[in-house]
DNA sequence: CCCGATATCTATGTATACATTATCGGGCTT
DNA sequence: AAGCCCGATAATGTATACATAGATATCGGG
């Protein structure tokens, strides 16, 4: 998906939508995984429900780790669980984009913020002035795919930076449905000449140890871009999009 | 534990601690609450380890539940599961505390922001200005403990009118331990006049529809008040302090 | 022909049985 | 005497069995 980031930087609290350790995991965290790559990869559309049973034997596993799993990814917000009606995979409706990209943000403010506070070891800035320096050729060169991979890495690699493990634990539970909406609005994205512009802002701040204009300048930048993204969607989605109003977290 | 808000207010998503209507719910709720319940009045103190057997015994369920709702107990951070040795009930070191306020109160904020952005009712504008009447009035004759429950009230109220589901969830799941921490510093804390300032200017602002004003206002609230407790901490736990560096969510 | 009550069937929720594996203690070796 | 290895023990992880409750379909009545 991604170059593999040259420090540890965050895979841990963002399991990414990957399969490779897996093998001697137990069972209900091989479960757990193998939905959610599915999941996030599409391989598991939204919309499509499995009963627990249906589960178990798609993953040749008993109930028992299978329905942990299910309960994880539904906290998490990847599926929803109707008692007697088996486990849907969520679909993202514009409400839903908006509703996750606000706590994402909000969290990644203060992580940023943090950040600041905290200040970056040289390897650490260079880095991420690494990021930003392929970011903006492929920007240049106009590889939205690349750019996004490196974006978010960006993002991530900030993330791990903070020193907060709640913190970045619950943004890696925000993280894949982030991702999800993501997904849904990458081939439609301008070129991102902005998002740089604001990348390189938000990292000065950030390395001058100023934890107010990191905050402000990440607040904008995330401000605009989740504007852009929903904006985005709403053009795309609007078609035939039921945009169910359902309430109710999985809770 | 409160007079119970005027209106529905939070109750779904900021379990209390309270055992009231438990009845018929699923036994794996049940565990969920009752042990919650025992963690955040102190009748499991911290430190307390026990085994899935055990806590099974103690609650007369099986294990699959009691298994279910100490997954759930670690995920919200108020136990460790560490395989084979146990449920353990989690010490707040000075570090959990900071970094729990500071994710609480990076939602909180938002939470806030989207209030002033939606705007308030008359009904609701009411209910939160009542509740700082009362506070106020608690303040003035000292009663430090009914204060402290209407400042959860009031935050609650603001969170549970933000309109975003999925924030109010990940809130209530901070909730817990944003409660214990405060419970620790309860007693020490003085009069709150500044915070009684503090909650009128955002009130005001979220009353005004001043989204900035707002958003500013309750992070100067939040910030100072999350320093002034964790100083509190720091003055009253360090005589004996373990402050525990474990690092590793229970994930 | 439609509506409603009931019976059956099935998925989940819970309990229990079984397998696996880490820990702890004892005994052996050096 | 100290350290290491091995095995017994026990706690978790997983599988399965059982109970419960909800949904559906059928049958009878209106």
């Amino acid at each position: 998906m991604k170059p593999e980031g040259a420090f540890r930087s965050n895979r841990a609290t963002r399991p990414r939508p990957t399969l490779s350790g897996v093998e001697h995991m137990p069972a209900r965290e091989r479960a757990y995984h193998d939905l959610r790559y599915r999941i996030l990869t599409g391989r598991l559309a939204p919309g499509t429900t499995l009963l627990e049973t249906e589960l178990a034997a798609l993953l040749s596993l008993s109930r028992t780790p299978v329905r942990e799993a299910a309960i994880k990814l539904a906290e998490e917000g990847l599926v929803s669980i109707r008692a007697r009606h088996g486990i849907t995979v969520r679909d993202l409706s514009l409400r839903d984009v908006a509703e996750i990209l606000d706590v994402f943000s909000a969290l990644e403010i203060r992580a940023v913020a943090l950040v600041a506070r905290r200040g970056l070891s040289r390897a650490e800035h260079e880095h991420l002035a690494n990021l930003l320096d392929r970011m903006e050729r492929h920007t240049a060169s106009g590889d939205i795919g690349r750019w996004s991979d490196l974006d978010d890495d960006f993002h991530s690699s900030m993330v791990s930076l903070c020193g907060n493990g709640r913190l970045q634990h619950t943004l890696g539970e925000y993280w894949g449905q982030q991702f999800r909406a993501r997904m849904l609005v990458l081939p439609l994205r301008p070129s991102p000449h902005q998002s740089d512009r604001e990348h390189r802002e938000i990292l000065a701040a950030v390395h001058a140890r100023d934890e107010e204009a990191a905050r402000a300048a990440h607040l904008r930048h995330r401000a605009r871009a989740d504007a852009q993204q929903l904006a985005l969607l709403k053009s795309r989605l609007p078609p035939g999009a039921p945009d169910k109003t359902d309430e109710e977290e999985t809770a």
